[in-house]
Order: C-alpha cells, then structure tokens, then sequence
DNA sequence: GTCATATGTAACAAATAGGTTACATATTAA
DNA sequence: TTAATATGTAACCTATTTGTTACATATGAC
C-alpha cells in the first residue's frame, strides 16, 4: 500500500516542524477547515495551504469538501507503515550496537572540542 | 537526549532515498570510508559528502579519523527517539482512527478522479 | 441577486538543497 | 623526498522549497 516509493515525501513532510504541529492539530481537531487551521500559524493562509499540499502528497492528511470549506483529517497510515518498517528493519539491530555508538558518539564530541589544536612537530 | 530540536535533521536526513541507502550501507559496513561509500554511488564523492554531513547533523552518522581515511559508522539513537515517540504519541490514536480515515481516503480518491468535470448550469 | 466567507490559483521572490569542477591538505608507500 | 591515495574546502550553478501579494471561484446568508 504505502511504500518505499512514499517514504521520501513522508519524511520531507515530518521534516518541518510547523507540519509536524499542522498534524497534531488535525489530528486534534478533525474536520477543521483550512482557514481556521491556518489561524493558528502566523505565516500566509496560502502558505499554510501548501505545507497542507505536502501533507496531503505524503497522505498524512486527507480532506473532503463540505461546502465552502475543505475538512482535513489526520491520517496515521504512513506513520504506522514507517513504524512497522523500522520494528523490523533496524530495532534487532539497536541493542548490540548502542554502547559501542555511544562511546563513538562521545569520542566524536571530544575531537570537535579539540579538533583545532593540533601538534605540528 | 535527542530532541524536537533535532527532528528537522533527522527527518530531513532521511526524506531522501539515497541517504537512507547509505544509511544502510554504513549499517552493513561499519567503518566504510567515505571513498568507498562515494564508489556505490553514481555522483560525485562531493555530493557523497554533503549528504554525510546531513546525515552527521541529524546524528545518524558518526565518523572517526583513522590515518587518512575518514571511517563511518551508523547511529540507531535517533530512529530509536522516534520510534519511541511515535509509539507513545500516535500507537493509541491508530485503533479506533484507521477504519474511518480509510474511507475518507478512499472517497478523496474518487474525487481526484471526478474533479475536472464540473456542471457549468 | 448581492455580499460576506472559505478556498483556490497565478506570478513572483528569497532561501535552501543538491549538484558540479577545481584546487588544497593530510597521510601512506616507494 | 616524491608520488599516490583519501579526504576536505571554495566557488559556482540549478532546482526545489517556502513564502509573499493579487486575483479568481464557489458557497452560504440576507
């Protein structure tokens, strides 16, 4: 159903926080209209209207006509769908390689501490 | 630990396809230099290089000097806080929403269909 | 029908992303 | 020391994203 060919423009639409926020109120409020939606930001209705275009790309949000007014919904597939990826593709991967990238990680943090003082013998 | 801060980055990071596939292939090869991680793929090492330093900000990549080589290696740690923000954020909301929104979808679907045709009365 | 409301479209501008080539630096091998 | 290897940086170009304002269309209230 959703799949690898999706996975691109559900990332790029969780990639920006005030979609990320567009989706809690939706999933807040479902059947909220566009403008009152676009009420809660402080950009443009018409960009908070394209940043819905990008949340509807990647399926996360549906809408129907009522009238006037378009009623958007949350929709949690891709996100399930991308769960169930990652359950099976790296979580029996975690606990064996957590502590070694741990210590790598805190050995990263130190040579960017110390990355420009260098000996020059 | 990791943040909202840093969702952006990780989101970012892997909304494109072939970051993730160096993802996985830093997960299988863990060590690989950026050369011969640069070598699977058909742009420039350049390019290579810039989709690590995405990878590095979102923390998903964390790398080591060794002699002349720069040595790569996966970092779960992030896919981990999602998951577990996911988990406990939308897992609850799924059961009783997934029915509904799939009709929605379904009926959105056929509008998209019958969109451009339109009575002018 | 007329007006207000809700949404949609077009055209444009600025910022960011993603790619290139050319050149620089650091390390290993001879 | 010299040459090959591995990586890094600078400058530049193009495409995409993200935002704007102005205008168009569709629906509900009167």
């Amino acid at each position: 159903m959703t799949n690898d060919q999706n996975m691109d423009a559900i990332f790029q639409a969780l990639a920006h926080e005030s979609r990320r926020r567009m989706l809690d109120i939706v999933k807040e409020e479902p059947g909220i209209g566009v403008g009152a939606l676009a009420s809660d930001f402080d950009v443009s209705r018409i960009a908070v209207m394209k940043h819905l275009s990008v949340l509807e790309e990647a399926n996360l949000v549906v809408s129907e006509k009522d009238g006037r007014t378009r009623r958007l919904y949350f929709n949690a597939a891709p996100i399930q769908m991308i769960h169930d990826r990652w359950t099976t593709e790296y979580s029996a991967y975690w606990a064996g390689q957590l502590t070694r990238i741990k210590y790598l990680a805190e050995a990263q943090e130190h040579t960017k501490k110390t990355k420009t003082r260098r000996a020059k013998s």
